[in-house]
DNA sequence: CCACATGATGAGGTAACCTCACTAACTGGA
DNA sequence: TCCAGTTAGTGAGGTTACCTCATCATGTGG
């Protein structure tokens, strides 16, 4: 009763910009996904990185890097991962014997079928809260932002 | 083999579903951020620490924990951080001892009041290529996604 | 054929989180 | 009154996701 100050653990509240909003929706979002992602034992990071490898199935690790905008050597650690958990495969090139390609197992293609699935699931929960019209909206808003540069 | 032929680089590529555009603009943005306080040698996540440390000034480390949506101990590092700085100071707390009451120094305000600038540097930046009319509807579309509560 | 460039990785580091355990201090019965 | 239980902050130690720099094997151009 005696002290004023009260829990508000609060979200961005009412003076919030533009920024704060954009990421703290992120950051809830990711949260979502990592709770929904749970279940397989894969964070959000690993989740999407698969995916990457699985959009250009059979590329090396560099191209798989830049694609997720991380150095090389770390790419090298998430491919590890992702190894350990027979997800993906390394195979070393034919033209460039310097070079590994990452090719995305039997499991990996599965899991990730989950993953999606997990996806929209996280998705959908988040952005039902919006019409459809919205989300068509909010999503050439967002394409807006980022930037028509490649 | 791969389906469409597009051999589409790093940004999420035009069949990008919301959450995926979602988080791209708010890494983009974060990294924009990072890189205009780079100057003070102030991370996002400090830099916002200290915004919400001068926004309840004189909060205790557990209400700026769940301010920031952090575990207590990670609030007394990020607390050590900016005390470190010289931007805030630990005062005990008068009614309860066990208390700790981050209060913003003079050199925290002047500092926040460079990051604000800073901040709405890179967000006009970034939110300048939508209209007025459309970064309100941005705004309630992500006040809407973020929830009442939580 | 060799100087140099490049792909992946080893070694080692950092930032921002976490949990668990501990201490000091507050609180609510019996 | 007193003490069992709770709470605020933090020490200790761990994890994750990144980084740079050095190394090594391999490719390439002069």
């Amino acid at each position: 009763m005696k002290g004023r100050s009260h829990r508000h653990r609060e979200p961005p509240g009412p003076d919030a910009d533009l920024s704060e909003l954009l990421l703290y929706a992120a950051h809830g979002m990711r949260r979502a996904w990592a709770h929904s992602l749970e279940e397989w034992g894969l964070s959000p990071h690993h989740a999407m990185a698969l995916r990457q490898a699985m959009a250009d199935d059979g590329s090396r690790v560099s191209d798989l890097a830049g694609r997720l905008r991380i150095a090389p050597r770390s790419a090298t650690e998430v491919v590890d991962s992702l190894e350990e958990r027979g997800l993906v495969e390394r195979v070393r090139s034919a033209e460039d014997r310097r070079a590994v390609h990452v090719q995305v197992t039997d499991a990996g293609r599965d899991l990730v079928a989950h993953i999606e699935r997990s996806r929209d699931e996280a998705q959908r929960a988040m952005f039902e809260r919006l019409s459809t019209s919205e989300q068509a909206e909010l999503r050439r808003m967002l394409r807006t932002l980022i930037g028509p540069e490649s």
